[in-house]
DNA sequence: CACATGTAGTTGCACATGCAACTATACGAT
DNA sequence: ATCGTATAGTTGCATGTGCAACTACATGTG
């Protein structure tokens, strides 16, 4: 018992998830990189960005964008503070709900994520492209999305009621 | 170009990269929760300890272990750092090359990973063999051993190399 | 209505991380 | 041998993040 005995420590399954984190940081630090060459905002700040450009109304509640960004309520106030200061978002506060706040691009937000969506899009379809059959794709993102799901549910506050993005197009 | 013309937003590519982060960080933090219950240590603690523990001679170069752990040299510096205080972790200087250090399991560390790992891969595979066939499982790993390898090689700084766990038994 | 309980978001503080600059060692050319 | 360049790792500094405590509002119960 004091020498890791490696039973199942190569066990795929660990494997598998070393896999996840480590695509997860990779991916992210590649799209640092292009990005900061690009002049455009931090990865961090592109992936709330991205997020609230990509949402009908163009307006996210705070804890659905916490989520979203896999940030604490805490970590998602700091980053709208700002992407705030810099004029890209604004707070609205929900007229139904006072306690709770509604996070929207500006128009200047707007512009810059016009200005910066199309690289990043021909980045990620570059990879993708490279990568993968569309087939292999639709599969990727089915079994992403079930780990994401699951992971909602069990780190669950307030679950239930819809925290996915992509599932909740109203 | 005003207003986000949503032309291409709502591309499925975006929203399997969205994915990929989004399930990799709930994945985190569902670890994390569970891993304070156990008093074991962080999840980045662990995320090192454990491609330690599972590495053959039980020891990794210190740039290599930054790179599996998606970590800058200068983190893992202090990562390790810690580890070292707690005593779970050693230096060893690289004889070949004087300029390079492995770190190491200490004997505590090697407890610690035993007494750990158990509940970290029972836990690992309840969410693997709820979400997935074991076909889909392969082809998920597969799936992301490709993203890995793309960033590895496309972040390249000393690729080539040998950055891969799973490739690299020896 | 008054009060208890729950939820949305914000702040203090501690900590982990990245970037840039630095040291020490290795490798290649003259 | 000596020098110049490249690589492995470490440190100063600034920043981003989480946890816990807090405020403001909402909702249910008497």
């Amino acid at each position: 018992m004091s020498s890791v005995p490696s039973p199942s420590l190569d066990d795929e399954r660990l494997t598998t998830v070393g896999l996840l984190f480590e695509s997860a940081g990779g991916l992210r630090r590649l799209f640092s990189t292009q990005r900061e060459a690009s002049g455009s905002p931090t990865v961090q700040s592109f992936d709330i960005l991205i997020r609230l450009a990509r949402t009908p109304g163009g307006e996210l509640r705070m804890s659905d964008l916490a989520t979203q960004a896999s940030l604490t309520p805490s970590g998602l106030t700091r980053a709208v503070d700002r992407l705030e200061v810099q004029g890209l978002v604004s707070r609205r506060t929900c007229p139904e709900d006072r306690r709770g706040s509604f996070a929207e691009l500006t128009p200047a937000g707007q512009e810059m994520m016009a200005a910066s969506i199309p690289d990043h899009l021909a980045q990620v379809e570059s990879i993708l492209d490279e990568l993968f059959t569309p087939e292999e794709e639709v599969q990727l993102a089915s079994a992403l999305r079930r780990i994401r799901d699951y992971a909602l549910e069990h780190n669950a506050s307030s679950a239930g009621d819809c925290g996915a993005d992509d599932e909740c197009p109203a």
